[in-house]
DNA sequence: CGCCTAAGACTACATGTGTAGTCCAATCTC
DNA sequence: GAGATTGGACTACACATGTAGTCTTAGGCG
């Protein structure tokens, strides 16, 4: 189930819209995107091939929900990527990321939190 | 400067042993890849085509030697996958590690630390 | 010294991807 | 109700990628 970064980019509209249609979509994406509505549907046709995405007859047109669940999509993402670049290593890419583009306070907030919550 | 999953495999011998002919970089990938020294060679091919490994010539055959720094390369590949599955947010990247595959406590350990020297 | 081998250069080829275009049928509009 | 529009289905097409194969040549080996 391996999914491109344009098809990422309709992907997320989907989950955070759910059940919204193509021409939808499309313009969810006016503002990042200078896609032709065309470029979307085929966009969505590859999702709903690949299984990512399934399809409600809503008259002549479909309404589009995502099929495969946000959580556990990108935290598949998040170990293939790890695993691909940094051997597996969390705690580089952090250090990584800190270094190249600088971390927002409210990361580093957010990290230590969940470093509490880890310990425990 | 797009370097593929399998490109990158090869970069990453190189940046273990830089100056290395294309049968050592073959040999040094056979554990984990079962390609032919053919593949490796395009790879390599590609890698200097895209200007992410220079070489040397050593009498008959070339030596490989990386053209792009690795602690850069990584920190924009994170920063790029970050944008690109995560809306930036790092935090959120590291929740979904720690839930989906769990952290070692050795991770844990180093983003702590890690933390601590960021918030000087 | 002639042949096999190994190096790089060039070629190949199916599949994925970005980015649409065309076709046909169902609606909407006047 | 006839043409314009809109929806999906199918088609397109160049470039990237994974994974090699062939060609040419320079050495190494017997």
């Amino acid at each position: 189930m391996k999914i491109s970064a344009a098809e990422l980019e309709v992907l997320s509209v989907l989950w955070e819209q759910p059940g919204i249609a193509a021409s939808d979509v499309h313009e969810a994406l006016a503002n990042d995107k200078d896609w032709t509505s065309r470029t979307v549907k085929t966009l969505l046709s590859r999702l709903v091939e690949k299984g990512a995405v399934s399809t409600q007859e809503d008259g002549r047109r479909y309404l589009y929900v995502p099929a495969i669940d946000e959580e556990s999509y990108k935290a598949k993402a998040a170990g293939q990527f790890i695993d691909r670049v940094f051997s597996g290593r969390a705690a580089p890419l952090v250090a990584y990321l800190a270094d190249s583009r600088g971390l927002t306070s409210q990361d580093i907030e957010d990290l230590e939190k969940l470093l509490g919550d880890l310990k425990k």
